[in-house]
RNA sequence: GUGACCGUAGCCGAGUGGUUCAGGCGGCUGGCUGUGACCCAGUCCACGAGAGUUCGAUUCUCUCCGGUCACCCCA
């Protein structure tokens, strides 16, 4: 039995590689231009961290954790998300102390043990930013139209925002028991998982996507209408950003967010093309985290987190075709064998590459086989080491599309080439 | 964690209780001695693992492993 990689893990190959690149250049540049700087956490953790600050009683920490015991007896945990990394980098490095708002963003990998499937896997890929140091709206405003403006560029189509407001820790608790209370009467009447959820985690029954239980779940309270007016009145500001940038939004009361960080906003976009794991993007405000994590400094911060994978996923289907650039064209250097034509291919690929930066490949062999070797490569130019030019100082280039052949002197190589290229 | 479906070469993909499995793509070699296409020939590579039923299983049954999708949950 050959060895294989571990369930729910993937490799990445070229050419879809070469989206991943794509899509990360592409949020590298939304970042720059937004003023965003990138931080750099570990992959493991203190599972304490995760614990604490996304919260012990989350599907994530009770039962998606990778959690090992390392050789001194420590918990340690590879990092389910990267949000509370973030905040504790941030606690650690005392970046409350540098003036403004922290803009940070992260790309990498994160692990949860969930069962696999379409747009979900256990080492997944997230590409995120976090706000931290304001409570202002106009920070959610920014940070989500940042998110939108993120994956138009990436080239997704047709998704949509929808948002929410939680509450802080002074009305989301009301509304809490306000729900649960109202459950008692008509849970039995629903189903089986919102029965469950109905004492586990009332806010999770108003998301239940039983066609049969929606009646019921319209007569359930709404928290928008139970906002205290400190977040009421947040929520409108966040609305009135948006409102005033022309994004359009959703608001969607029942939108309930798995980490028990989050407070006042939440947002998620989602696209249909994903499947059951439509959300592509999601995020909100996290002003508790800081002190759930043991700060003695207020950190109130608002960001978001992309799935890679799952854009990567739309974007590929929507077959934006990769075309080959002009600047992306190869050029071989076809040598046969013997030193003199090798120590020629060698210089001349050097030349062409670390001077003219022309991406170059070296092909040893019989002519033929060369060629059709650089046929299958899709090179553009060929330029022929063998022993005849090599014996009278030239080269000698070929254009692949137009097949056109002639020698040139050695030293003008590059020119040349250059010359064949922008053709 | 639960369920459904699936598992034949590097990839795609037919097929059968009975001489180790069609075809296509691909790789390699040659026909074609320093020139790409096409064509031709040869060649390379597979029934996920184990157990059971059977005279005999890739085919039927079970278990496991893996994949996919859905539930759950989430990015």
């Amino acid at each position: 039995m050959s060895l294989k990689a571990v369930k729910g893990m993937r490799d990445i190959l070229p050419p879809s590689s070469a989206v991943w690149n794509r899509v990360e250049g592409v949020a590298r540049e939304v970042f720059r231009t937004c003023n965003y700087h990138e931080i750099r956490t570990p992959i493991v953790e203190e599972t304490a961290l995760f614990a604490r600050g996304v919260g012990a009683e989350t599907d994530i920490v009770g039962k998606e954790m990778y959690t090992f015991e390392d050789r001194d007896g420590s918990s340690l945990t590879l990092r389910p998300e990267a949000t509370a990394s973030v905040m504790r980098s941030y606690i650690e490095h005392r970046l409350d102390q540098i003036p403004g708002v922290q803009k940070l963003y992260y790309m990498g990998p994160m692990f949860r043990r969930e069962r696999p499937q379409k747009g979900r896997y256990r080492q997944f890929y997230q590409i995120g930013a976090e706000a931290i140091g304001s409570e202002s709206p106009l920070v959610d405003g920014e940070v989500i139209e940042m998110g939108v403006e993120l994956l138009r560029r990436s080239g997704l189509e047709g998704f949509t925002l929808l948002l929410n407001s939680v509450g802080d820790h002074k009305c989301r608790p009301a509304f809490v028991e306000l729900l649960k209370e109202k459950l008692t009467e008509v849970a039995p009447r629903m189903c089986g998982d919102c029965q469950r959820r109905a004492v586990s985690n009332p806010l999770r029954v108003l998301d239940c996507k039983v066609p049969e239980d929606q009646p019921i779940i319209e007569t359930l309270p709404s928290i928008q209408d139970h906002l205290c007016p400190e977040c009421s009145a947040h929520f409108a500001a966040v609305r009135s950003y948006l409102d005033h940038r022309g994004i359009p939004y959703e608001v969607r009361p029942r939108l309930v967010r798995g980490l028990d960080y989050y407070m006042r906003t939440t947002f998620e976009m989602t696209h249909s093309g994903l499947g059951s794991q439509n959300t592509v993007l999601a995020g909100g405000r996290y002003d508790g985290l800081a002190e759930s994590i043991g700060s003695r400094v207020p950190a109130p911060g608002v960001g978001w987190s992309m799935g890679e994978d799952r854009l990567v996923m739309t974007v590929e289907a929507a077959g934006s075709a990769s075309g080959v650039l002009a600047k992306d064209a190869l050029v071989v250097v076809a040598f046969t064998e013997g030193e003199a034509t090798r120590n020629a291919a060698v210089s001349a690929a050097a030349e062409l590459r670390w001077r003219g930066e022309i991406r170059t490949e070296v092909i040893e062999g019989k002519l033929k086989k060369v060629f059709e070797v650089a046929n299958k490569l899709n090179a553009r130019v060929a330029v022929i080491c063998g022993e005849t030019e090599v014996a009278a100082g030239t080269l000698s280039i070929k254009d692949l599309e137009s097949r056109e052949q002639w020698d040139v002197p050695r030293e003008e190589l590059l020119e040349q080439v250059e010359k064949c290229l922008n053709k």
